[in-house]
Formats: C-alpha cells, structure tokens, sequence
RNA sequence: GGGCCGGUAGCUCAGGUGGUUAGAGCGCACGCCUGAUAAGCGUGAGGUCGUAAGUUCAACUCUUACUCGGCCCA
C-alpha cells in the first residue's frame, strides 16, 4: 500500500486504535441548548406523561408557597424553585408520584399599591373608582406577573403543572379562603376588637409585620411636666410628673401615666441663674417661656436619669435664651428628696386639662413592667391609642382608646385640642415650634424640647411614608381561647355548623374522612383537647405548639425557631382596611354589633363566591345570601379584607384538599427561613384552627442568598446577582448545579468565583458523560458480560458504584443534595476518571473488540451510564436530558426513568484489597515523579517498578493483579523484606509497541507491535493499516 | 436593643460522644501525556479551624465575652 510507511518507528497505527467516538460536544453552551429542551419537554407534556406514568404509586406531595405576583424573580426565588424541583425530580426518580403544582399569592398591598400609582399618574383619585373596577385592574395586573414569572421559572427547568397553576385571586381559591374563614367564625375563633396596629396615614390602612421596615429618623423629643393633684405620698402633691416622649402628637391623647415599680424616683428642683443681662430680663421671661416652667417647682423623675434630665432642660434654656438675645441662662438641678414608697394612688392632671372634658379627667399613675432607665424620666406617658405596652396597661385599669386620630393622620375633628389638625406624622406639626409644643409652652408644661433624636422608626415597605401605632377595630383570630374543634363526636350537636358543602372538590369542615389517608395518626393528648369543646379544650396556641412537636423540621434547629414564634405571638389580625382580597365576609348586627353565625348563610356566600369571585361580596344582594330568615337593615355588611397571610395560610384547602383530597397533607413544605413568621405560621395556625393539625408532615427551610462576600444583596450595595443573567450567560444547570452544591440549609453566597467554582465543577462531570458516551460507542447488548465473569477491577468498581448510590439515595431521604453532589463529583473524579477509566484506556483502546477485559470494562461503563445520568437527572435536568438523547435518540425523557437498579455488587473483601491496592498505585505514582523530574521518564508506561514488600503478608495482595496494568507502567516486580513497603522505579529496558506504547519483553524493535496487538490488527482485517 | 442561626485552605464543603502531623473536590503552581486534547494523568504549595480569655493532661470540637454576617422581632 502506498501510504505504508518504510520504517516500523513511523508507521502509524492510530486507525487500528478504538478511540471514543461521540457528538456530544465537550462545550455545553446550555444558554443556547436548553431552551430547545424545554420546547421538546412542553411538545411531549413530559409532566402529564409523569403523572400519568405514575399515577397510583406512592405519593409525595411538595406543596409549593407562592410567591407574590409582582416583579421579576430574583435569586431568592431561583434558588427555592430549584431546590423545590430538585427535590420533586428526585423524588420522582425513587419511582413516587411527585405532582407539583406551583402557586401565586395575588392578593394585597403592594399590587394595590401599584395600580393606584397608575390612577394618581392620571390624577384619578382611587376612592372615586367603582371598587369592582379596580378590583379587576388589580387582577389584571397580577395576571400579568403570574405571566412573567411563570416564564422565568419554567426556563430555571422547574417541572410542574404550570398549566394550571394554584392562584389565590381564583374564584374557587377566594371561594375556599372564604369558606375557611367562616369556619374559624363558625367554631367561635374570630372577635372583633381594637388594638394598636401599625398604620399607615398615607396609605390609610393597617399593616402586617412583613409590610413595615424600619428607617432611622430624626425626631423632635420633647419633656413635659403632669402637675401631680393627689398622691399618698404627701411629697408628691403639687409637684410635676415629668414624661418624655419623641412622638409629641400621643399629647394630646394621652390617658395616664406609667411607672417602673422597681425604679428609684427622685424631686428635684432647678436653681436658676441669669447672666449678665440681670434680672429684669428674666422677669419677662417669666411670662411666657420655659422660666416660668420651672421657676419654684418640683420634679419627679427617676434618680438615674436626673442628669439626662437636665442636660435636656439646660440645652433648651439655653436655645432659647438666645433666641431672646439672654445668652447665660443657666439651671442645675438640685435632689430635694428621694421617693420612698409606691406611686401607685398617684394622680396627675393633664397640661391642658382647661380645655374641659376628655383633657380634665384624671391621669393615673399606673405600674408598667416595661418602664425602664435606658432613656427618658423613668415616667411613661399612656396613650393607650398609639403603643402595644399604653394598650394593654390601660385596658388593663379600664381605660380604653378614644379613637381621636382618623385614618388619615389627623385628630378628628371635635377632639377639643387640634381637632382636625395634623398630619400626626409630619416633622413640622411635631417640631418645638409647631403646634403641640406651642400649646404645651403656652400652658408651662413644656420643660426642653429639641428636634436631635435619632432612632430606628416604623416605616411602610411600599410608600416608605412613616407609620404610627393606632388603635382601630380590628377582627382577630384569638390564640389563647379554648375553642373545641367540631369532630365527628360533636358533629351532631352541632351539625349545621359543620357542613360547608362545596360541591365536588370542594372544602369541608366535616373530618371524619382525615383518618382515611393518615390512618397511622395517632391522635396526642392536645389533639384530643382540640377535638372536645368544653372547659379542658386546647387553645389555638396550644394545638400549634403540639403540632410544630409532631412535624418534621429540616434542618431541626427550625423546630426552635417556630416553637418560640408561636409561644409568643400575639393573635392573630386578620383584618386589613383595602380593596383587593378577600373580604372578610360577615354580617354585623347594627343593634347587638354580634356577627352573625348561620351556617346557612355562610354556605349561600360561599356559593356566591364561587361564582363570582370574591367580587360577588360587593356586588351582593344581600337579602338574597341572608335568606328569608334576616332582614339586610338590620346587618351591616363588614368592608374589611382579609390579611393576605390567611389567604396563603389556606392554600393547603384549595390546592392539596382539593387536587388530592380532603384530609391530605403535604409531605413536604419548602420555604426561606423568613417564612417560619411567614407562610409555615399562617399555614399551620389556619390548618390547625380549622382541622387541629399542621398541613404538612415535614418543613424545610433554606437560607439567603448572599452576595460574594457574605452580605445581603441590596440595589445600594450594587452586589445583586440576578439569576435571569446568569442563566443567558451559563444555562440554568450551572445555577441548579451551584444550589445543590452549596449548605443551603443556611445562607449561601452567590459571586462571579463561587460561580466560576460551579461551572468547572459542571465541566469535569460533562467530560465524564462525555466520555462514557464516546467510550460506549456501539456498544451491543450482545457485549455484556455477568458481572461474576468480570475481572476484579470491574467488580470492584461495580462495589464503589454500589456503596454511592446507598449514600445518595440516604442523601434524598434527607435532602442534603450538598451530600449528594459532592459524592458524585468525587466518584466521578476519583474512582473513574483518575482511577478505572486511565486503567483501563489500553484495553478500551487497544484489546480486540470481543476481548472479555475489555466487554466487561464496556459493560460496566454501560452500567454506570444508566446509573449516573439518573442521578445526575435532578440536578442538571437539561444536561442529563441532553446526555440521555445523545445516546438514544428516539428514547423518551430521562426524567421518567426511575432511580437505578443496583445488583448485589457490595464485596467489602474485594473493597478492602482494593483499597490497599490503590494506596499502594498512589505510592509509585509518587516515586515515577522524581524521575520524571530527572527526564529519566516521561511517560509512567516507561517506568519500571519493584515493590518491596515489608510484609509477607502483603504477597497476595501484590498477586492478586495485574499490578502492571493498575499503575499503568512497564513492569512491576515483587522483593522482600525490607522494612517499610517501598516502590523502586527505573527506566523499562523492554521496547515500546507501535500501537499501545506499552512497553514489552515480546517487542524487540521500538515501533513494532507486542503479540497482543499483533492479534488484533491481524484480525481486523477491515482496518486501514496494513501489518508490514 | 432583644431572640435565633452561622463564621474550618482562594472557592464549595467534611470533620460521632474533646485525644497522634485538621481532610476532600475544585482552583492554583510545577511536571507528564498528546490516541477523552480549550481534554486526561501526576506531584506540590496553601489553614494561628472569626478574635480573646477560661475549663482540661489535652479543644476545631466544651464555657464565657467580643467581633463579623444573616433571619426574625422591637
């Protein structure tokens, strides 16, 4: 043949060598691929197909938390969506029926906040807008949301129904939170009540915690003197209380005053003493300005605060004796005595007790535990209105609010001090000039005043408008009141009660069906209590705690954290004065302001709402849902909506009870760990006041994601990784694979190196199935080999493939996918790439095609195949996909495969001889580098190695294999006795053949072929090279 | 300010009940190979285990304080 080279050192034998063969590129480029797998996935309805698939097998239900339908996502959101569709693919591959059914939360605040932005761009004034109207624009507006993320979510792979989708805006939804919101009213869990709430004057509403943030502000911080009327303490009769507050507007509506019971109090006096203008100045001053206030009088306030106090009284003496040109006013404060004794019985009077009425009443001194030294006099004015601690205090000695400041910020308008006047909120009205401070100067009570306080302050999340504590009717779910949950037991008593019927798929409150899908549930002694009204039954607090004990928490520290929360939270508001959600759906009685409790009613609204959407609600007749038994004039419809946390909280009853039904719980809940005060809360607080249990049998949390450094991410900081960006730039597998790889159980961090971390550790798992499909090429069935025929090497590997999938598949059962990517990584990296695949690249490359080393070596790799490309399905769902087609082309979707089946390949005796083998490989690998240094050798094929054994028992161990062909070298021979195990490498004297650059005794000119290859080439009689 | 959680090599993570020179993968440096080739293999250098006290014969592991960061609350 003409291209036959002449000398036996040139001829090429490459063509006669079996090289992988695969079009599966080494670069992924996955931002360009994964799209077209996507389309593939909707073409073929993968996730219909699943269900279908697996329809009757055991079920695992990750119930989704919806996010709220405004914005694009951000990594917050990629990261749960992925660890979510990580966890339900995973749960998928075990064979389970995984259904998951992503949801939205629609309703609340901030869309409306955002419409109504549209109308003031208009000028349109929002209360003028017909609320069915702009009930719809909201809906319109979340439609379009639910839209834009459902797009970016499906692009990150997440599988799911995201044909039909859970929203909570849904007729069917609003008609189920409506109807669990009866049932809390029909079992006696809902009062109406008032209570300081954060409100927002500018937004006119309540807020819920999650919607308040907190800003420091400069505040103007005033002292104000309570001439005392009355006291056991004689002392105390005609001295000055003094109060300090940085909130001048509560003033007005102040109601008594508050004391520390363990607080030393002390009566002052202040020396005064003028400068150099004399005394006839300080006449006039007498008059009008803050002499007059303090001139011969006494003060209480506590002993360690004196000085503080007068630091602040000398600091506004002096500002204003300069405004009045008198720049050396001075005033020390002298202790006349020490209180001894309880202030309680102490009286005090208003500083404008002139005006009559409300303001001439008597100011109590009431004992506060909350009263401290930090700050101020150690004397805390009561304005049971506006703070948590005036409320409860107060109501605690009958005084209840007065409701004098309106929604919008100002005092109503016959409050016979600055009636009509505000906003209580702005600097201005609040300032020592303005006009709360004025009057209170005017009438001597005002003893410093400075607009210099910096503190931390309520703000709202949407308008960033300051917010103030405010006493309004409110309706609440009660945490401490024994309430009986109606059961099967009591259903006949109370039967009507019970029964919402809603029709197919609809909610129920009758449980006696909860037993059949948890019959292993065993009912706990509160649990029992829930169930039985009367004396002994458990509060709504109660059956929580008990539930959070019978949840499993993942990671278990969360259980700490919710247990605590609801130990101590206050109850439940429920009530929001806004337009779009879900009205809370009662009617008042105008004489008896009770709500009425009809479970024929409720039921008639219900249906409304099913027709129409919450909507019907406004749109009512409302003698048509009251029935012939009511006359509507006599009941108030009630405007409030409901708290967008109940309608979250209820999505157990309209997505699980309704797809899965009734009694069904979730298996799994998966939120941030912001949501134990969040979703875990309204969820288990609604289910368990409705069915005295949680939702769900298990409740992951996961941490933030943080920037690079560990640092929240913040548009100020400039350092917000945005997952939409990553994924047009790496593909959504480098962030599914960089979630699984990081301890999301607490916070993460996300940066350009963590990043490039990822897509590296991407790459060396793709050449791995970049190999194995090269490697595999043609492979027939008709090559496989028993694993029992198999030569050590391989069952060995099939051992290490045995021991991993053990360790991942108790990785799923924990959801610790870190676990699980880093025993994959590793295995690849180790046990195959470093270890089995360079051992055994001569036979793949160079034995005969029917060898038995080598069908055995490819039928183990076929093995490993099916094995990883499972595993790595879950998490690098469009790799594993890509990986899988490449490899059969017209086979359906690797994601409906099921988790791998492994034979009885364990061989611990096997491991163990291996284990010392591998140790022993690392030696030599370590004694060839010297040499190499040495440019004694290059390749480890020219190395010729003796191994000194120390021990004759090692003898079988170094028999056992061809040590040769494991450490990839020329020759090994054995000696004896030395005292450690050594390794002596040398230069090979043998030539090297032509064809697999081993080195052999059989090859008497380089560049010839060994006997093995002689074979080989001769049988390939097809091959391109002629044998010379 | 309060409650809870966390701080181990450049990065991501391991390190039962305290006990010899703190590990892995990746990255990095250097070298080998050139028939997995923008790949593969080997060797190596990197850590005062957030800081400081304390308990102990002995602490990354226990206690306290502090610090940094995070979530929640005020």
């Amino acid at each position: 043949m003409s291209d036959t080279p002449d000398t036996a050192a040139a001829k090429d034998w490459r063509s006669t060598v079996f090289l992988p063969q695969t079009g599966f590129p080494m670069k992924a480029g996955l931002a360009a691929k994964e799209p077209g797998i996507l389309a593939k996935w909707a073409a073929d309805d993968l996730y219909g197909t699943l269900r279908r698939e697996r329809a009757g097998r055991e079920r695992f239900i990750l119930h989704d938390g919806p996010p709220y339908a405004n914005g694009d996502i951000h990594m917050g959101h990629a990261m749960n969506k992925v660890l979510k569709d990580i966890i339900v693919r995973s749960q998928s591959l075990l064979g389970k029926d995984a259904p998951y059914v992503p949801g939205w939360d629609c309703h609340g605040l901030p869309i409306e906040w955002k419409v109504e932005e549209q109308y003031r761009a208009k000028k349109l004034n929002k209360d003028e807008v017909d609320p069915v109207q702009f009930r719809a624009e909201c809906r319109a507006y979340a439609e379009k949301w639910v839209d834009v993320q459902r797009a970016q979510f499906q692009r990150l792979g997440i599988m799911g129904d995201w044909a039909d989708p859970y929203l909570t805006m849904k007729y069917e939804a609003e008609a189920a939170i409506v109807a669990e919101l009866l049932k809390f009213a029909e079992s006696g869990q809902l009062y109406r009540g008032a209570k300081p709430v954060m409100w927002s004057p500018v937004e006119k509403t309540a807020l819920a915690e999650a919607e308040v943030e907190y800003e420091d502000i400069t505040s103007t911080q005033i002292d104000v003197a309570f001439e005392i009327t009355d006291s056991p303490i004689e002392a105390l009769r005609g001295a000055y209380a003094v109060i300090w507050t940085t909130t001048p507007w509560t003033i007005p509506v102040n109601q008594a005053l508050a004391y520390g019971p363990d607080v030393e109090y002390v009566l002052i006096d202040f020396a005064v003493q003028a400068g150099v203008e004399g005394n006839d100045r300080l006449d006039t001053e007498l008059d009008t300005g803050i002499l007059r206030a303090i001139w011969d009088m006494r003060f209480l306030v506590a002993s360690s605060l004196v000085s503080a106090f007068e630091a602040r009284v000398q600091s506004y003496l002096k500002g204003t004796g300069e405004q009045q040109g008198s720049a050396s006013l001075t005033a020390h404060a002298n202790v006349i005595q020490t209180i001894s004794g309880d202030l309680a019985g102490t009286v005090a009077r208003h500083p404008m007790h002139a005006l009559g009425g409300f303001f001439a009443r008597p100011r109590p001194f009431l004992p506060g535990d909350f009263v401290t030294t930090d700050a101020g006099t150690g004397l805390v004015h009561m304005a049971p209105d506006h703070g948590e601690d005036d409320f409860d205090l107060c109501k605690a000695n009958g005084l209840d609010p007065v409701f004098a400041v309106e929604g919008d910020g100002k005092y109503r308008a016959d409050w016979a001090w600055l009636g009509g006047q505000g906003s209580v909120i702005n600097p201005k009205f609040n300032a020592p000039d303005g006009p709360i401070c004025t009057a209170l100067r005017e009438a001597g009570a005002l003893l410093a005043a400075s607009a210099d306080y910096r503190h931390s302050y309520p703000h709202s999340w949407r308008s960033k408008a300051k917010l103030i504590f405010r006493a309004t009717p409110q309706w609440f779910i009660p945490m401490d009141r024994p309430v009986g949950v109606p059961t099967p037991l009591d259903a006949e008593n109370s039967g009507a009660s019970t029964s919402l019927d809603m029709g197919d798929g609809g909610v129920s409150t009758s449980l006696d069906t909860r037993a059949k899908d948890h019959n292993d549930h065993v009912p706990s002694e509160v649990e029992a209590r829930s169930a039985t009204p009367g004396s002994n039954a458990a509060t709504l607090r109660e059956t929580a705690l008990d539930a959070i004990e019978r949840t499993r928490w993942v990671p278990e520290k969360s259980r700490n954290r919710i247990h605590a929360m609801v130990a101590g939270r206050p109850d439940w508001v429920i009530s929001r004065q806004r337009a779009w959600g879900v009205p809370i759906a009662l009617y008042l009685h105008r004489a008896t302001g009770e709500y009425l409790n009809d479970p024929a009613v409720n039921a008639r609204i219900v249906e409304a709402f099913k027709a129409g959407g919450a909507d019907a609600w406004f749109t009512a007749d409302h003698q048509a849902l009251l029935g012939e038994a009511y006359t509507a004039a006599d009941y108030q419809p009630v405007n409030d909506i409901l708290d967008v946390w109940f309608d979250s909280g209820s999505t157990h009853a309209f997505v699980i009870e309704a797809r899965y039904g009734e009694g069904t719980r979730a298996d799994l809940y998966l939120e941030g760990s912001d949501q134990h005060r969040g979703w875990f809360q309204s969820s288990l607080l609604e289910s368990c006041g409705t069915r005295g249990r949680a939702p769900y049998d298990a409740v992951l949390t996961h941490g933030f994601a943080l920037d690079g450094q560990g640092r929240k991410m913040s548009k100020s900081l400039g350092n917000v990784v945005d997952p939409l960006k990553i994924i047009n730039e790496s593909g959504a597998d480098i962030l599914r694979m960089w979630v699984a790889s990081t301890d999301y159980f607490d916070d993460v961090r996300i940066g350009k190196e963590v990043l490039s971390g990822t897509s590296d550790a991407y790459r060396k798992l793709r050449n791995t199935f970049r190999y194995l499909l090269g490697a595999l090429d043609g492979f027939d069935e008709a090559e496989r080999i028993d694993p029992a025929d198999m030569p050590e090497l391989e069952r060995y590997v099939l051992h290490l493939l045995a021991t991993l999938d053990e360790k991942l598949r108790a990785a799923v059962n924990d959801f610790e996918f870190t676990r699980y990517v880093t025993e994959l990584t590793t295995f690849a990296n180790n046990d195959l790439s470093a270890f089995f695949f360079d051992i055994r690249k001569d036979s793949l490359y160079c034995d005969a095609p029917d060898a038995p080393k080598r069908r055995a070596y490819r039928t183990v790799l076929d093995i490993l195949f099916h094995a990883l490309v499972r595993y790595a399905a879950p998490i690098l769902c469009f790799t594993a996909e890509e990986v899988w087609c490449t490899r059969y082309p017209d086979a359906p979707s690797v994601h409906l495969l099921e988790w791998p089946e492994i034979g009885a390949w364990a061989d611990p005796r096997l491991a163990e001889s291996w284990a010392e083998i591998r140790a022993l490989r690392l030696i030599v690998s370590g004694e060839i580098e010297p040499k190499r240094r040495a440019k004694e050798l290059g390749s480890s094929l020219e190395a010729k190695v003796t191994i000194g054994l120390a021990d004759t028992r090692d003898r079988p161990l170094a028999n056992s294999a061809d040590l040769a062909e494991v450490f990839i070298v020329s020759d090994v021979g054995i000696s004896e006795a030395t005292q450690h195990m050594v390794a002596i490498v040398h230069r090979t004297d043998f030539q090297k053949c032509g064809r697999c650059w081993r080195h052999l005794p059989e090859v008497t000119t380089d560049g010839d072929l060994c006997d093995r290859c002689e074979t080989v080439v001769g049988q390939d009689a097809a091959g391109a090279v002629a044998v010379g």
